[in-house]
DNA sequence: GTCTATATGCGGATAGAC
DNA sequence: GTCTATCCGCATATAGAC
């Protein structure tokens, strides 16, 4: 536990923000929660969307660096040959998984955060996040596209993007007892979403068919 | 646009709940955008929690009894050679997207709402919702599981649920501007999802593989 | 059924003593 | 830097006239 006061609100919003989101959770629950007074957040972070922030930038930073980190290794590693799919989504997928490994004694439950504010539309959780986000996942998607060259571009970003969502879901959900296997190994949960993500994207373009009940017209 | 007061009040909670959110959206700002007064929510519907059980009760139960229909329908068309992958798939997904279609005059909105419950954790949404769904989420399992005998149970579940997580994001996501394709028809996100789902639920399985940065275990 | 007026409480934020 | 006390607005909900 941190001791200092603004790291143990810090702390507690990371915590609470997950459980209960970022407009159910008041400030008052966060200063009890850390044990701190309630004036100190305005103290110390000037606001309660400023402290949201502060919650966000603390994580962010640095798993988007290792993801861009972890691609460059992957794309170096193969040469000129291209790397595989499954390397590229693992670079991806994995950094925030880890966040606890990487960051010493960081709270799991900011894996949940994460999910949460790929989720939030509001205004707050998009200018403090989305920007920086969607640089990474355009890096993402250009190398997607040189791996995937059968693929159209605009299929290969709308298929990203479930991932995204699939990931997402996957961090919000995973500690939820009776909806997931909240015992498993993260690294699995990694893998699974590697090979499911991987075997997605590389499904093979097909001709639109029209969408009816009990239209079998994909084939198989 | 509805005439009598109660679907005033449903509608324009629906359209709220799903841009804003649950908490931040006021029983005032209900009231004004339907044009009614602030009383007759607590007049017809009791308080702030049971409207929104109300406007969620109004889709989920016909989404979901399409749903089953239509997988019932794949399976019996299929007969003893079992359906495909992606007539399963359609089956769970295209229902939500077709909610204009199937409720007449029924707000898309209302979509993006769905996509938002699938992702809310809070306790009014989990006990209006997620019972239902699960009684769903399961016959699609089961079905899964017949036309994928090769893949773990516990690995099924947990890419089906890759898949709600890839819909829901969808959902959640497709009217915002900038970040996907707005125009786009929904028909096509319906095939994007089906084939990049039943692409992802077949993928192989693998022996387990460490995860470190530069593994290039997986082969290709 | 619909309105006005209001009860009651919690929210974020701040002033000012220490 | 930390505390107490408080401002002030907005929230849900309700009482009671019409």
């Amino acid at each position: 536990m941190a001791t200092d006061t603004k790291d143990r609100i810090l702390d507690a919003a990371e915590q609470l923000f997950a459980d209960l989101g970022f407009s159910t959770t008041s400030l008052r629950d966060i200063t009890s929660e850390a044990g701190v007074n309630l004036a100190s957040v305005n103290y110390h972070f000037g606001s309660k969307e400023a402290l949201l922030t502060a919650v966000l930038a603390r994580r962010i930073a640095p798993i988007n660096e290792l993801r861009l980190q972890r691609l460059d290794e992957v794309e170096r590693a193969a040469g000129s040959m291209g790397p595989a799919m499954e390397d590229i989504l693992r670079a991806f997928i994995a950094p925030p998984f880890e966040m606890k490994a990487a960051c010493g004694d960081g709270d799991r439950k900011f894996v949940r955060l994460l999910g949460r504010v790929h989720v939030e539309t509001n205004e707050e959780f998009r200018t403090a996040f989305i920007d920086q986000f969607m640089t990474v996942f355009s890096r993402f998607i250009e190398a997607s596209q040189r791996v995937l060259p059968d693929i159209e571009p605009n299929e290969i970003t709308a298929r990203f993007w479930f991932i995204v969502g699939a990931m997402a879901h996957t961090m919000m959900w995973a500690q939820t007892a009776g909806l997931t296997d909240t015992a498993r190994d993260p690294n699995e949960a990694i893998e699974s979403l590697v090979q499911f993500g991987a075997a997605g994207l590389s499904a093979p373009m097909l001709q639109p068919v029209p969408v009816r009940s009990g239209n079998t017209g994909t084939g198989r």
